[in-house]
DNA sequence: TAGGCCATCTGGTCCT
DNA sequence: AGGACCAGATGGCCTA
């Protein structure tokens, strides 16, 4: 995404980017501003087919496999939760002789040892890889885009440089939001620590500016945010 | 039909 | 030794 942003590799995300520049009108509107070359090509506005077609957003047959993991191929649904078919069983034994006695990493074993181990290495394996799509999936449902059915769900790369963007974008606000505040503190001449902060975009109060100190009392709730009881506070204004 | 994306298998490497 | 992680290979499905 050589595009995106300064320092962006130009590797996969090119790639992606093709996809990116389907994503629907919200995405566009979430992460165009703020970082407008970010978004050139985030301009995602085609709705692709449903994800039932490409075999996505519907359950597995095992119930509990998570949604990203339906098996699509025939021959991959025969092998899920470690279960082969035979035609599986044969083209193991097939790959088995290809290498030879030895040529597979544990060749001392047993053939059959060798094939149940084999089988618990996938099985894990898969596991491992149901979980990291179990995170994007996770990931993908907080960044904003169109989550419709009509509109394709987003690639793993572009789930990932979405992400990205939106958490720069994020920054980016929060640090025009603190000018803003240190601006108008300066306004009503009172001292503007803020300033002199350093921008933290991973800190629990700079994320989460207002709804950190939700529970506190209003000075503290404002120091939440800038350090000092703030004009644009409606409780220290003493409003409601 | 080509290209993109994906799931799975597999062997290698590192860590506990 | 066993598990986690990684990257390459393979084959299927879908879209332009």
């Amino acid at each position: 995404m050589s595009a995106c942003l300064p320092g962006e590799p130009s590797g996969p995300g090119g790639a992606a980017m093709a996809e990116l520049k389907s994503l629907s009108g919200d995405a566009y509107l979430a992460l165009s501003h703020g970082y407008a070359a970010a978004a050139v090509g985030l301009a995602y506005g085609a709705a692709r087919g449903p994800e039932a077609a490409r075999g996505y957003g519907a359950p597995g047959p095992g119930g509990d496999l998570p949604v990203a993991s339906a098996p699509r191929a025939p021959a991959a649904a025969a092998e899920s939760s470690g279960e082969q078919s035979g035609d599986e069983d044969d083209a193991f034994e097939q790959r088995r002789r290809r290498r030879g006695p030895g040529g597979a990493a544990d060749g001392r074993r047993r053939p059959r040892e060798q094939r149940s181990l084999r089988l618990s290495i996938n099985a894990r394996e898969r596991r491992r890889m149901h979980d990291l799509n179990d995170a994007l999936d996770g990931l993908r449902a907080v960044i904003p885009y169109a989550h419709s059915p009509s509109v394709r769900k987003l690639s793993k790369i572009a789930t990932l440089l979405l992400a990205k963007n939106y958490i720069l974008m994020q920054a980016q606000a929060l640090d025009e939001m603190r000018r803003l505040v240190a601006y108008l503190n300066q306004g009503q001449g009172l001292a503007a620590p803020v300033a002199a902060a350093p921008l933290t975009p991973f800190g629990q109060a700079a994320v989460y500016p207002f709804s950190a100190g939700a529970a506190l009392p209003c000075p503290d709730k404002c120091a939440a945010f800038s350090g000092t009881p703030s004009a644009l506070c409606k409780h220290c204004n003493g409003k409601p």
